[in-house]
DNA sequence: GCTTAATGTGTAATAAATACACATTTATTT
DNA sequence: AAATAAATGTGTATTTATTACACATTAAGC
């Protein structure tokens, strides 16, 4: 993950989008991100205040236009970027949203990403305060159709973490296995136990123990881990079972 | 699943599209879908001969572009609505695809779609000999990114169909076992054991037997079954475990 | 009625998931 | 320095799911 300043965004008011779109002929494509970050053990978003009157005071997604001469996924990764200042991060993307009338400027498709990045590495813009982090678990009433999206992004995101070792984007390299623990619990907002969780991580052995241990902790500090991506390339399975 | 004789479709070239995208300052919105049916035991795929002078001779998805006034999915309806003559056929979104260059008449962005139906209630336009059922196993060289969109889409089946009860749309209501299990094994690309895969479906307890059996067989014929879709709603599993 | 070809069925072995409790380590308090 | 509090670290028995595997039965075709 590279970490910038991120370009100075132009606070990029919905009014404006509205011009663009109005302009248009035709339909309009958005890109719409919900950024996951996880710190003090719970899953965050990060939203924006919405401007247009219509929603005032409710929250929204982070989203753009996508420029005619931008692929939708380099659209993704540039919204991340200058809302966050972090590049590399990972992106998925999730559904794209197609209703008529799901935006109030008019005809506009757009392509929902869900990213998932190390918020201790994210550089608020403190002179931004539209926007701000969000326990996931207390998001709810956002603006144009972007409750719908969040929670599919957020379903999406609560399936593939049980497939792939996405969580590990969401950690910072080192970590304990309770922090991992606490990543799956409040992703998947339930509780696990404790030594079948460690027995599962350690029987799949794609952590390599580093030989250190916590700081900065208030009690008997646990071993760090790192997740070893290149072991994984070559472990992946490729079939499970029928089961539904 | 309703049949009727599809619209009257003025087999819209390629060309056409091409004037459309050409007229447009902005960003073309397209749906592609990946029709599959199922018969004499193997996967099909619906192609259409594409007429663009650089992909000559080669097939491509079915597609068209999306009206301003139409949902996305709605729009994937009336494609796989014009061309088979069916409607509330199953259609599942799979991906977007933004590549700048990925058309060569201008920037056109195309939503994916597979739809599963089935393919004897299909009413193939005679006249229209630009259209035909291919073997999946034998699909390579589509025009423009249509492979990487088909590759996808079927990958995206045959995870899903581990995970949810889509075989049915390709079959007829009633079906013998040892269809299913035909069904399976061609969207899988393998072979599984007959007694395991009875039992299996059994447990599942999803399938209402009809005492019947199958007729125009040239052996001893398989009793039928149903598949109890009210019986699925209320059983559906919410949760699996970590695996990867 | 004999042959052919597919249907229909059960059990044992293995692997995976779950439930569950106590000793150890470190920081903190007294 | 000793006692306390709070979290880490570890193993086994039970249950459940998956896999491997063979033979009798039924209907059609000759």
């Amino acid at each position: 993950m590279n970490i910038d300043q991120g370009k100075k965004v132009p606070k990029k008011s919905i009014n404006k989008i509205q011009q663009e779109v109005q302009n248009s002929s035709g339909i309009t494509l958005s890109v719409d991100c919900v950024i996951f970050g996880f710190d003090e053990n719970k899953l965050k978003v990060l939203l924006i205040r919405s401007d247009i009157t219509k929603f005032k005071e409710q929250w929204s997604l982070l989203g753009d236009l996508v420029d005619p001469n931008e692929d939708i996924d380099e659209a993704a990764n540039r919204i991340v970027f200058e809302r966050t200042g972090m590049s590399d991060v990972y992106l998925e993307q999730v559904q794209t949203f197609g209703k008529i009338k799901r935006h109030p400027a008019g005809r506009v498709v757009t392509v929902a990403y869900y990213s998932l990045l190390n918020i201790h590495q994210y550089s608020l813009k403190k002179f931004d305060n539209e926007i701000h982090w969000h326990d996931v678990s207390s998001v709810t009433n956002l603006a144009f159709d972007h409750q719908e999206i969040f929670d599919i992004c957020n379903a999406r995101l609560q399936k593939r973490i049980l497939e792939h070792p996405l969580g590990f984007n969401l950690l910072p390299k080192k970590f304990s296995l309770r922090e991992l623990q606490n990543l799956y619990e409040s992703i998947l907002e339930l509780k696990m136990d404790r030594r079948n969780f460690r027995k599962k991580f350690f029987a799949m052995d794609l952590l390599t123990d580093l030989e250190e241990v916590e700081t900065d902790v208030t009690h008997r500090p646990g071993k760090l881990y790192q997740f070893n991506f290149n072991k994984y390339q070559n472990k992946k399975k490729s079939w499970a079972g029928i089961d539904f």
